[in-house]
RNA sequence: GUGGAUGUAGCUCAGUUGGUUAGAGCAUCGGAUUGUGGUUCCGAGGGUCGCGAGUUCAAAUCUCGUCUUCCACCCCA
């Protein structure tokens, strides 16, 4: 019987699996510089942890099942709730502001497209506890910090900024101050570019019924309001409406904003883009996603300000900021732009054991080698040079420890350079050492005729020939 | 969830209007008279031709169903 894997998730080879775990040290890299802390909970959770935050018909979207205990349980399609409910346990005695990063595989019952598994990893980041943009800055710097990191530019990707707060004013100024009906609307602008003047227009429509407004004006203002690209002209924008005072105060958030990330160099990154409301319902402020440039335009991350979910998940009232990546979408496109290193999985030494009868003394070597750090290995079957020595290079060691009856005699190990296929002996007593210089500076460079054949050279030959007798 | 395409060895692919026991390259493993290799030569393993029915004397090939993967919608916390 042959098994595969479920639909969706992935399996991880030892190459693919050294890409995941590079992308895990660079994202861990990143958080850890800006003072973040990394957390974890478990990948199976109750279902009502996440039926709370996004209402009952998440449950479509989920892994979920009934436990041998009649537990409803699923497992996590994100991270948030879980970090709510830690934070909420603790919030008390947490010191503020709270700096928490996590990476952890999530799943999503979705048919699955590229980009989008069913299983994949997420890197999440939040700062809980600070009501200011201070807070929204360090985590839109750590964002691009995050994709900085692979070698991204602002050629490859930019950080498109919004605000729901601003929206929320722009549509009361409009007239429309109920939040459903607000909401509504803001579904409409996601489907701005997506969908054709009359279908716009009908769903203004239908978000608009019950108010006395025209859809037809009210959709021109709102493609006038997205079409703002810079916050100077917001200021116009808004300095030209009447009743739009709140709107303008809120300005100056956005000036202290862009200033805060002026100020740590990730300005270039940052593009005014109203467009971006995302079907994002809890968040309460600014919101970001982190917007591939080449290819095809992709959202590599996401965020944005919280500030009323972890009271609504059962904790405090803690106003909260954070962003979330996926695995998925940023290894296509670091696959794409080429910026994936040739991961080495190569041992420093491989050790070539010449009979079985030296395979003690060998491999009392290797387990020192192995205590001091070094990455070491040998075949487990006796065999021939040629096979030993191509089994070495196959391994991509650059180095071969050479272990035959002659050299052990003389109690000395030949290190033999695979690549330049030279070689030098090297006396047994402090091989850790040496080895550890040549892993540094490369095989000495030895003078060539310097052997006499006669031994006095210490087996420090590179003829290969004499037997040192 | 809806629609379209796809599926042959670990990978990339051949396979004639249906016709013996389904092939190649790469990769893997073994060998070419027991201490200096990357070339070459020989050999081996590995496939229920995605799965299941149907048509036929005969199906990788034709028909239907189903699953998978990919693409476009839907959705995207």
């Amino acid at each position: 019987m042959q098994f595969k894997s479920l639909p969706g998730f992935r399996e991880f080879y030892p190459e693919d699996c050294a890409l995941r775990n590079f992308i895990f040290e660079r994202w861990r890299n990143a958080a850890r510089r800006f003072g973040f802390s990394e957390w974890d909970a478990p990948a199976l959770e109750p279902l009502e942890l996440f039926t709370e935050k996004s209402g009952e018909e998440i449950v479509s979207q989920l892994f979920n099942f009934e436990d041998k205990g009649g537990r409803k349980v699923s497992l996590r399609p994100e991270m948030t709730p879980s970090l709510a409910r830690l934070v909420a346990a603790r919030a008390g005695s947490l010191r503020r502001p709270i700096k928490w990063f996590g990476i952890g595989e999530n799943y999503r019952y979705e048919k699955q497209q590229r980009g989008r598994l069913r299983a994949f990893y997420q890197y999440n980041a939040d700062i809980l506890g600070e009501p200011s943009c201070a807070a929204d800055a360090e985590i839109i710097a750590l964002c691009v910090e995050s994709l900085r990191m692979f070698g991204l530019s602002e050629a490859d990707f930019c950080i498109r900024l919004s605000d729901r707060t601003l929206w929320f004013l722009f549509l009361e100024n409009l007239g429309i101050s109920e939040e459903s009906t607000a909401v509504k609307v803001l579904a409409v602008v996601d489907k701005l570019e997506r969908v054709a003047h009359d279908g716009l227009l009908e769903m203004m429509s239908t978000a608009l019924a019950g108010t006395p407004l025209d859809p037809a004006g009210t959709l021109a203002t709102i493609r006038e309001f997205v079409a703002l690209k810079s916050l100077g002209e917001l200021n116009t924008f808004f300095s030209s409406r009447s009743g739009a005072e709140k709107a303008l105060a809120r300005l100056e958030e956005w000036k202290k904003l862009l200033s805060l990330l002026n100020a740590m160099g990730v300005g270039e990154f940052i593009r005014t883009d109203l467009t971006i409301v995302r079907g994002l319902a809890y968040y309460t402020g600014f919101v970001f996603e982190a917007f591939q440039l080449v290819g095809e335009g992709r959202a590599l991350a996401g965020g944005g300000r919280y500030d009323k979910l972890v009271k609504k998940l059962g904790g405090p009232d803690m106003p909260a900021v954070g962003f979330g990546m996926g695995d998925v979408t940023l290894r296509n496109l670091l696959e794409q732009q080429e910026l994936l290193p040739q991961i080495g999985d190569a041992p420093d030494f491989y050790a070539i054991i010449l009979g079985e009868e030296n395979r003690t003394e060998a491999l009392s070597d290797v387990a020192l080698l192995r205590a001091c750090g070094f990455r070491v290995e040998y075949a487990f079957k006796d065999g021939k040079f040629g096979k030993l020595i191509q089994a070495a290079e196959q391994t991509g060691a650059r180095y071969a420890l050479i272990y035959g009856t002659n050299e052990l005699a003389l109690g000395v190990v030949k290190v033999r350079d695979t690549r330049e296929r030279r070689e030098i002996a090297f006396p047994r007593e402090n091989l850790a050492g040496t080895l550890s210089e040549i892993l540094e500076f490369g095989l000495p460079v030895v003078e060539e005729p310097h052997c006499h054949g006669d031994g006095s050279c210490g087996g420090h030959c590179t003829c290969g020939k004499h037997s040192h007798d």
